[in-house]
DNA sequence: TAGATATTTAGACATTTATCTAAATTTCTA
DNA sequence: TAGAAATTTAGATAAATGTCTAAATATCTA
C-alpha cells in the first residue's frame, strides 16, 4: 500500500529476485520456489510480502496460484526517487 | 555501492525523512538531530547507513560535519524500477 | 469421497536492526 | 593549552525479520 511498505519489501534480495523472476511472465508460488534454495513456506512468506506491498498480484486458477507483476507501484517509486535527482525537487 | 544497500538503506522511515530534509540544502549533522526524537547517535547511525550505501556526501568544515545527497544512486534506482515498467525489459 | 498435489499458516529460533547511554575523538577558542 | 562544542564509536538491549519444520487449507482426480 505505502511507499514504506515497498521499500521494506524491497530490502531483501530474495524478494528482488522474485521481482525479476516475474519480468518474464506469470509463474505459480511452486515456480518461483524452484529458483531458490529455501523452503516453500520462507517462499511463501515473501511473497505475501510483496503483495501486502502491491508490488505483485495473484490468482488462483484451480491448483495453482499465479503470480505476476504489479507495475504500480514501480512507477511510484520512479516519481519518489526522481525528486531527489533535481533541484527544487519538492 | 551496491543497490542492495541502497535498498536496505532506504527501507527505513527516518533515513528516507533524512534524505528529504537534505533535498533542501546541506545541514550539520547537529541539524539533522534536531528534526527528530531520537538521540543524536541513532542519527549519527543513519548517516553512516546513508553514507555507506552512497546516498549522501559529508564534508568536514571545522567543528561540523556537513551532509549533503548524492544524486548518483537515485539515478541508478530509477532505472531499476523502470526495467519492471515495461515487457521486454530485461 | 479418499488420496494426491499446491500452497499457506502457525510457531519456534537465530540473526539483524534501531535505539539507548557512556565514552572517545576532533576541532575551535579563550 | 584547557575547556567547550560537535560528532562518532562502543557496547548493551529490545524489537523486527528471515528461515525452518509441522500442520492446516484448498483443489483436483480416480
Amino acid at each position: 500500500m505505502s511507499i514504506n511498505e515497498a521499500f521494506k519489501a524491497l530490502s531483501d534480495p530474495t524478494r528482488r529476485q522474485i521481482l525479476t523472476l516475474l519480468k518474464e511472465d506469470e509463474l505459480t508460488a511452486g515456480e518461483i520456489a524452484s529458483h531458490f534454495d529455501i523452503q516453500k513456506p520462507s517462499v511463501s512468506h515473501h511473497l505475501k510480502i510483496l503483495k501486502h506491498a502491491s508490488l505483485i498480484d495473484d490468482e488462483r486458477r484451480g491448483q495453482h496460484i499465479y503470480y505476476s507483476l504489479n507495475t504500480t507501484v514501480f512507477h511510484e517509486l520512479m516519481s519518489w526517487c526522481f525528486t531527489f535527482t533535481t533541484k527544487e525537487g519538492k
